[in-house]
DNA sequence: AATGAATGAGGATTCATTCAT
DNA sequence: GATGAATGAATCCTCATTCAT
């Protein structure tokens, strides 16, 4: 019973099938009709919306970065102070929304794509270059010139937290790993409080 | 005219070759006939040696994880003074040898591989704990109880710093890599201080 | 907004876009998709006035021979003595309307089509006739009881200039066809002379 | 069993089953497995020896086009006195082996193809180019200058024979095709005469 | 009348893997 | 040891066609 409008529901339905189906497989090799079954409709159809297996890969990229830039972005709205402003985008960072396995394994995975396709390097730049703009403002107050370099090693870090997450077996433990930032943060800026000493 | 002894040369080949390619890719698509004609032979006689793409696969990691777990080994061994030791770890982890676009590409792509093959996972889970390893004892003198905690974020640190390799462009610098580890180091050995007064 | 009478506007519309389409492929691999898109409407209605794709071409066809078929008929209604009708034939034959670019691709690409759709050959037959037909009685006057023989000639030397065309680069050279079908013709008509000698 | 040299024979073997299809079809519209079926192999194995499906086409134009210039040859080489070489030349033109069904079909979609490929449109003008070259030579004793002119419409009218071949039904008589060609040759000549008077 | 939605069927192409020599 | 030969199984993608609205 074909409706009108369908189209923004499948692609969504087609998105959010696809990090599963990439969490589950682990790897980009994964089928469209793998995709398109598990979002209910045919493969053709997937074809139809997305023109592309590649073209579903990116929407699920942007999906997943979506999120995480709008969790970020409510979390800083309600953080207080500069220190709360970092502490908000860590546990945005490694909340449940976006520190859970697909999503992970997807965000790993996309990684790969990135060196192979354009495309999706020049997302994952643009979610790079919003964390460190992100961090480097919160982090300003606190840290004055040393901010950026702050910023670059708290990314990093937390990109490691990411990677080293696909190794682990059992359900992601997001407090710890914002925790273990949260200290590294800390000892960067007590470093400077000596400096000053 | 076959010759005795062909097997390791044909082996290294392989694995050599297995590496470049996936460094070419920037993923694990490739395919075994690239990969064999790269190292000079059929890929009939590539399945011969390895068995299977997976086992070709599985050797190249073993190959990148021997390739720096000598690396690491030697530069201990030099290496004088607790500070010394660490400075060496991070070092070779960042030698040319290891943080070459190939070898970070290969090594990213192996990650991956772990989420879908045990063999893999065990693979990495190796390495992973040997880098810990190496780093607790190397921070004991240094950093008493808190060593294994500075350990792991120092370990997540460099595989975060691979992983935002894969997306740069221009050559590795691994000079950069090493200072950023090393000014994160001395924050958190700093911070020791501290809390000591 | 639907409105009465459409349906010859879409008709030809369809028409004219499939041999629009065909010419620019050069072969029938054209979808109803695009033919239905250059005719400015949807694929579906394409099909709810043709039934098929096969309806389509076969439509197309008719069209194609409908043109060709009141052109000679014009000339002839002019045509001025036995002579003056062959030319008539042959100058409406090679006429820029007939033999454009377009529309010989189409009509080659019918001929193929002809050979798998019975309905395709028939209409081809059905143009093969009258074209010997009228080319017979044309010529009856001239060639008296050769006139059948002439006629299948010039008909097959017709079809091969179309054929030779599709090769060429360039727009079309209807007069230099003309002036060759001419030629060969005067030859068979002189030679009837000879027999006479 | 898999032995050595096995090449030229399959694809020998793939180039006459296409044909073979071709005729069969009445189009290009057949699909690499039944070619392959028909030959006797997998389809994978025909794209191994040919790439593509282009690939395979091309051959089997070229074979077509090797066949019938090998003809041309060996009649040109027995052939007696101006008049002898260009009936060698229809008679070949003609022969069994070149104007049997399946090659005239073949023929046809060839020249299909060329509207679309560039090396089918490359082979198509070598072939016309020989065939001018050739009558052209035979011609020359006979018609002087205007061998040139003659060659063009014979070979038109040659290319439009083959063309309505495809129409009839039944099995092709060349002996009447050839008939017809020589009139209209000897029609040219013989205005050649009548000229001179 | 007109179309967006939807799909089944199919087709080119790729590739890991096997095997006889 | 080494390889050319060979293929089954898959996968992406296309497209004519149907249908509910």
């Amino acid at each position: 019973m074909p409706k009108l409008g369908m189209e923004p529901i499948r692609k969504e339905a087609l998105v959010k099938a696809t990090i599963v189906e990439i969490g589950r497989a682990g790897s980009l090799d994964v089928t469209v009709s793998q995709i398109a079954k598990r979002a209910g409709m045919s493969s053709a159809l997937a074809h139809h919306y997305f023109g592309s297996k590649e073209g579903i890969f990116l929407a699920a990229m942007r999906h997943i970065m979506t999120l995480y830039g709008a969790e970020v972005r409510g979390a800083l709205a309600t953080a207080v102070g500069p220190q709360g402003r970092v502490r908000a985008i860590l546990i945005a960072s490694f909340s449940p929304g976006n520190f859970r396995r697909e999503a992970v394994s997807a965000w790993l995975n996309f990684w790969v794509l990135a060196q192979s396709v354009p495309e999706a390097k020049r997302l994952l730049a643009v979610y790079q270059g919003r964390l460190a703009s992100n961090l480097t403002v919160a982090l300003r107050p606190m840290a004055g010139s040393r901010a950026p370099a702050i910023a670059q090693s708290l990314g990093a870090l937390i990109d490691g937290l990411y990677l080293r997450e696909v190794l682990k077996s059992g359900p992601p433990d997001g407090d710890a790993a914002v925790a273990l930032a949260l200290r590294h943060l800390e000892a960067e800026l007590q470093r400077r409080a000596d400096d000053a000493c």
